[in-house]
DNA sequence: ACAATTAGGAACCGATCGGTACAAAACACG
DNA sequence: CGTGTTTTGTACCGATCGGTTCCTAATTGT
């Protein structure tokens, strides 16, 4: 009964997560959303009412498709949390060491001036929440901090995504790969030193 | 033999400090700067060039002002090493808790759209180095960390910078304030547990 | 007093921003 | 084969961006 989309929504989504996850919510302009989502103005605007509207969506669409695994990593699996969450900030530096410099797509928006949007901000604060659980999981889940009281598991829950956090905005902005492998070898003696105690 | 200036270097440059601080880089816009600094386009370009060398010069006097203070804290005074780092984190905390959520103007800018510009990325990671420097002094001079080999001082001290910036990043952006107080706690208890060992 | 020099201020510049209006195009249906 | 409905593409919108130009005002040395 009437023309029909010629774009699948999913794919565009996906298109759009890209563009914004290089240039951040602000810098990503119009013009560079259209060319990499291969559609017009009408279209975008006809599908997602406005950028912001589209922003939000492509938020959900990165929960799924970057900070799941991410969580699936720190909750899941026979080896100890401990072990988890050293796998899980060893295969960021390994992104970055092939290239991968784009961080994270919530940290850039928690750190630029999309942050000062509620909308925006509220969300992205609900997902890095998550991420916050999945650390909290992953200590209560190890044998040496299982016995820690609620209250300090999320404590140390917190330090790990602020560390979460840190490592990804250095990795974004051009900073050397030795200060990225550095943390990566302190994260890993620091943990081991939780391990013996 | 000729007119004089009607501003003072050192305030206004403060005074764009301060604008930078709170809007970051890309969102601090020429009149809001112009009217934080109380002057006039045509001074302003006369003085600073442009907007971005006007940043360049910011950062220094934002290195003064905020980032030796950090490193006088780190580097000396009788307090061990591990003493120091937790009064460092626990007086960020204590800006964040009394209302102040600008952050750090150099975590912002490495975060940020500014990061892609070259001088401004160098100059970033210039200063943060010397915040790495001082975090690894500290280590250095810790009871039970002096006698760690080199590198794994530098990694350590790599290690605290990241969670530096993180803990920037969450706390301008509007994290929760149980969320930022949980790593304060977590990062004293962190520190007490390599001070055991 | 006057010339030289510089700051101040405002009008203006092209470029780009996100967003809107509207006509042409492509389908499903009777 | 129209007709109704929705998408698409494009021209256009006002606002704002950083930056420039240029004239005037102010202060100095002579």
């Amino acid at each position: 009964m009437a023309r029909p989309r010629e774009f699948e929504l999913d794919i565009v989504l996906g298109d759009a997560m890209n563009v914004f996850w290089q240039h951040g919510y602000d810098a990503a302009s119009l013009p560079a959303l259209l060319k990499g989502m291969g559609m017009t103005r009408g279209s975008l605007y006809k599908a997602f009412t406005d950028k912001k509207s589209l922003f939000l969506r492509v938020l959900d669409r990165y929960e799924n498709e970057a900070i799941l695994p991410a969580v699936a990593i720190l909750t899941t699996g026979p080896a100890d949390g401990l072990d988890r969450i050293e796998t899980l900030f060893g295969s960021i530096l390994a992104a970055a060491q092939s290239g991968d410099r784009r961080g994270c797509l919530l940290c850039s928006a928690a750190a630029g001036p999309a942050a000062v949007d509620e909308d925006i901000s509220s969300l992205v604060h609900l997902k890095l929440q998550k991420m916050q659980n999945a650390f909290a999981v992953a200590v209560a889940e190890s044998r040496p901090l299982s016995t820690l009281p609620k209250t300090e598991i999320r404590d140390v829950a917190a330090m790990l995504l602020t560390h979460y956090i840190g490592l990804r905005v250095l990795i974004r902005s051009n900073a050397s790969m030795g200060t990225v492998t550095s943390n990566a070898n302190a994260v890993s003696k620091v943990i081991n030193t939780l391990r013996i105690q």
